[in-house]
RNA sequence: GGGGACGUAGCUCAGUUGGUUAGAGCGCUGCCCUGUCACGGCAGAGGUCGCGGGUUCGAGCCCCGUCGUCCCCGCCA
C-alpha cells in the first residue's frame, strides 16, 4: 500500500466542530475512517477524530483520483481530507447526526497510514470481550464512549481542581516511593539498589504527609493523588486509583464537609448536574439502624424496626432472638413471587451472620394475621411491594460482643442489621427494572449536560450525598480479642468520649465522616489527633507500647511535638466520582489504562518477570517452592 | 483463600440425549452499484470448540485438572 506524505499539511478544523456556519468553507480535516460506504462511481466516508464524526463524499466525477484511492481506504486508516464543506440537501440531511446537516466534498485525500482490521470495531456501539478491549485498549479508547468519560473526568477534574485552589487550598506532591504507611491494606513495594534489603512502599495514601504538610503550616493542601493497595479487586475496586486527597488546619467537622460539598457541587456541575447542598448527615449508628450499612442507598425504601409488633411468645414460635432486632425489608413494585422464586432469591441473604429470613409473609399471615397486616402498615408496602423479614436466629449463637455500652449497637445487632442491609441491596439489584429506582440515576446522566434551555439537569431527584458521621473508634477483633481502630491511629475521638478511652473502648466515637452517594463510599476523612499526650492514650488504648508506637511511627510523633495544630481533612475516590456520573458499572470505564480482577494490565503484560540481572541488583532472590 | 458465571470462526453467539462433513449474524476478501449514513446485491475465504488428561466404538457436549476474563465473600477506605 502506497502512503502518502503529509507534507506540511494543516488540519483546520476538527470533525465534530462543522456544522452550517462551515458551509462553503475550504477545510482541512484529518482523522480515522470511522466507515466507508462504497456505491462505485461515489463513495462515503465517515471520519473521526475526538471531537466528533463528519461525512465525507467522494465523486469518481469531481475527483477521479481521491475517489480512486478512497476504493483501498478501509476502516481505522488514517487520512487527511482537503475539501469543501457543503450543504446537504433537505433530503439527505441526517438528524441522527451532530454534523448532520453538512457533508465535506473532497479535493484531495492523503492516505497517511493504513490498518490491519482491528480485532473489534470503534464504530460499534455494543462492546463485548472485556478481555479484548484491555488488551487492545488504544483501539477500544476510540470509542465515542470511552472518549466521553476521558473527557468528562478531565473536566471533572479541573473543576475540582480550580473550586479547590478557589477555595485556598494549595496543590502539593508527595512522594510515591516512601515507607509502610500505618494503613491496613498490603503495600506495594519497591527494593532500593542503593540499600539492598531495604524497600520503599508505594504509598496507600498520603496520609502522613499531608498532615506534616499542616504542621509545617501550609494550611490547606490538596492534591490529586494516585494511591496504591495490594488487595483484591472489585467493580469499584482498582490496585492503583486516584484520590482528591485535602486536609487543612484549625477546622470543625463542618468545615470540610462545606469545602467537599464545593467542591463535588462544582464536579457535578462540570458534568452538567446540579446537587444541592449542604448534604444531609446521618450517625453511623442511625444509618445502621434504618440502611444495614455504612453507606446508604437512599434511593431505596428504608429498613423498618418491626420488633414491637411481635409478642415475644410469638418470636418464639418463629424460634427469633428476641434480644436482637427484627427487621422488615421492603422492595417496590415486585409484586407476589412464587415459591420458586423465593427459592432463587435465598442465595442473596447471607446468614452466616446469625441472621434469620423469613421471606413467606403469606404463610406467616395465617398465624400471625393481625402483626403481619401491622408490618405492612409500619413499612408502609403497597400490595405490589415485596415484603420480607430479617431477624437473628434463635438457634445459632454467632461470636459476637454482646455487651450494650453507652446506647450504641453491640456487634450481633451491627450484625443482623447489616445482613437485612445486604439483602436490601440484592434483592433491589434483582428487581431493578420493575421498580426502577435505578433508572432514574441512568437517565439523569443520560440527560446530564442539561435540557435545550441549558438548564441543568436536577441532581436531587437521582443522587443521593450523604454524611456518615461518628463512626466507632474501635473494633473488636473476635481472633486476637484486641480492640483495633477502625480507621488509622491518628484519627481523633470525640472529645467528651476521651475518658472512656481505656475503660469503655467500645463506646468511643470517632471524629471520623464517610461521604457516601447512592450505595457507594466515596470517600472518608476525619479530624486528626493533635496532641501528643492524646496519641500516646491512643496507643495504650490499642495494646500499643510506647516503643512498637515509635518504631512504626517515630518520626510522626516526634513532629507532633514540634506545635501541631488542629487539624483533619478527607480524601474522596475521584475514579467513584467519575464513575458515577459517567453512569457506568465498573472503575475500568473511566480509568484509561486499568487492570483486570487479577491486577494484571493486558495491553503491557505486567506483572512480569524480570532478568536474573535485575535481581541481582536489588539483591533479589526467587524463593523456591 | 472461598463461591459463582463464562470460554465454539476476527467479533457476538447457537449447537438437541454423546453420533455423518460444527452453524448463524456481523466483520473480512473479490466483483457490481452515484445519495448512502448499521448502504445495498452477488460470490468466497475463515475453526487446535481455551489448554491438558480421562471415560467411550465415538466427546464441542460427560468426568478430572489447569489457564484466562467477569461478579461476589474474605481482604481493602
Amino acid at each position: 500500500m502506497e502512503l502518502d506524505l503529509l507534507g506540511n499539511l494543516q488540519r483546520t478544523h476538527s470533525c465534530g466542530e462543522l456544522d452550517l456556519s462551515a458551509a462553503g468553507k475550504d477545510v482541512v480535516v484529518m482523522g480515522w475512517v470511522n466507515r466507508r460506504r462504497d456505491h462505485g462511481n461515489l463513495i462515503f466516508l465517515d471520519l473521526r477524530d475526538r471531537s466528533g464524526i463528519v461525512q465525507i463524499v467522494l465523486d469518481k466525477e469531481l475527483c477521479p483520483l481521491a475517489h480512486a484511492k478512497a476504493e483501498s481506504v478501509r476502516p481505522e486508516y488514517v487520512v487527511a481530507i482537503q475539501g469543501k464543506v457543503r450543504r446537504r440537501d433537505a433530503a439527505s440531511v441526517n438528524p441522527n447526526m451532530a454534523t448532520g446537516q453538512i457533508e465535506v466534498n473532497v479535493g484531495e485525500l492523503k492516505i497517511l497510514n493504513d490498518a490491519r482490521t482491528p480485532p473489534f470495531s470503534p464504530a460499534e456501539d455494543a462492546i463485548g470481550n472485556e478481555e479484548l478491549r484491555l488488551k487492545y485498549r488504544y483501539i477500544d479508547l476510540r470509542r465515542p464512549a470511552m472518549q466521553r468519560n476521558v473527557i468528562l473526568r478531565h473536566k471533572i477534574a479541573l473543576a475540582i481542581r480550580e473550586n479547590l485552589a478557589r477555595q485556598g487550598f494549595l496543590e502539593i506532591e508527595t512522594p510515591y516511593m516512601t515507607r509502610s504507611t500505618p494503613e491496613g491494606a498490603r503495600d506495594y513495594l519497591v527494593p532500593s539498589r542503593v540499600h539492598p534489603g531495604e524497600f520503599y512502599a508505594l504509598p496507600q495514601s498520603p496520609q502522613l504527609f499531608k498532615q506534616i504538610l499542616m504542621i509545617s503550616g501550609l494550611d490547606r493542601y490538596f492534591q490529586i493523588a494516585r494511591c496504591f493497595r495490594d488487595e483484591d479487586l472489585r467493580a469499584d475496586r482498582q490496585p492503583e486509583f486516584t484520590q482528591i486527597d485535602l486536609e487543612m488546619t484549625f477546622p470543625q467537622q463542618e468545615t470540610v464537609f462545606r469545602v467537599v460539598e464545593s467542591f463535588v457541587a462544582a464536579a457535578f456541575h462540570a458534568a452538567g448536574i446540579a446537587l444541592p447542598t449542604p448534604f444531609p448527615q446521618i450517625t453511623y449508628d442511625e444509618s445502621v439502624r434504618r440502611f444495614g450499612s455504612d453507606k446508604p442507598d437512599m434511593r431505596l425504601p428504608e429498613l423498618v424496626d418491626i420488633h414491637a409488633v411481635f409478642s415475644s411468645s410469638d418470636l418464639e414460635t418463629l424460634m427469633v432472638d428476641p434480644s436482637l432486632p427484627v427487621i422488615a425489608v421492603r422492595v417496590p413494585k415486585v409484586g407476589e413471587l412464587s415459591r420458586k422464586e423465593r427459592d432463587e432469591n435465598r442465595p442473596l441473604f447471607d446468614a452466616r451472620k446469625g441472621a434469620k429470613l423469613i421471606d413467606d409473609l403469606k404463610r406467616l399471615e395465617k398465624a400471625f394475621p393481625e402483626a403481619v397486616a401491622k408490618v405492612r402498615e409500619l413499612a408502609g408496602a403497597a400490595p405490589e411491594d415485596l415484603l420480607v423479614i430479617v431477624a437473628g436466629d434463635a438457634t445459632t449463637r454467632i461470636e459476637a460482643s454482646d455487651t450494650k455500652i453507652a446506647g450504641r449497637l453491640t456487634e450481633r445487632e451491627i450484625a443482623i442489621y447489616s445482613s437485612a442491609g445486604s439483602l436490601r441491596i440484592e434483592l433491589a439489584k434483582k428487581y431493578a427494572a420493575r421498580h426502577g429506582a435505578f433508572s432514574i440515576t441512568e437517565r439523569a446522566v443520560q440527560n446530564a449536560g442539561g435540557d435545550e434551555n441549558g438548564n441543568l439537569v436536577q441532581g436531587s431527584e437521582a443522587f443521593f450525598p450523604i454524611w456518615v458521621t461518628d463512626f466507632p473508634m474501635f473494633e473488636h477483633d473476635a481472633e486476637t480479642g484486641q480492640w483495633m481502630p477502625s480507621h488509622h491511629p491518628f484519627t481523633s475521638p470525640h472529645e467528651e468520649d476521651m475518658d472512656r478511652l481505656v475503660s469503655d473502648p467500645s463506646s468511643v466515637r470517632a471524629r471520623y465522616y464517610d461521604l457516601a452517594m447512592n450505595g457507594l463510599e466515596l470517600g472518608s476523612g476525619s479530624i486528626r489527633i493533635y496532641r501528643k499526650d492524646v496519641q500516646t492514650k491512643i496507643f495504650q488504648s490499642l495494646g500499643m507500647s510506647d516503643e512498637e508506637a515509635k518504631e512504626r511511627f517515630g518520626f510522626f510523633l516526634e513532629a507532633l511535638e514540634y506545635g501541631t495544630p488542629p487539624h483533619g481533612g478527607i480524601a474522596l475516590g475521584l475514579d467513584r466520582i467519575v464513575m458515577i456520573l459517567a453512569g457506568a458499572q465498573s472503575l475500568r470505564e473511566v480509568i484509561a489504562f486499568p487492570k483486570t480482577a487479577r491486577a494484571v494490565d493486558l495491553m503491557v503484560d505486567a506483572p512480569s518477570l524480570v532478568s536474573e540481572t535485575q535481581l541481582k541488583e536489588l539483591q533479589l532472590q526467587r524463593r523456591r517452592s
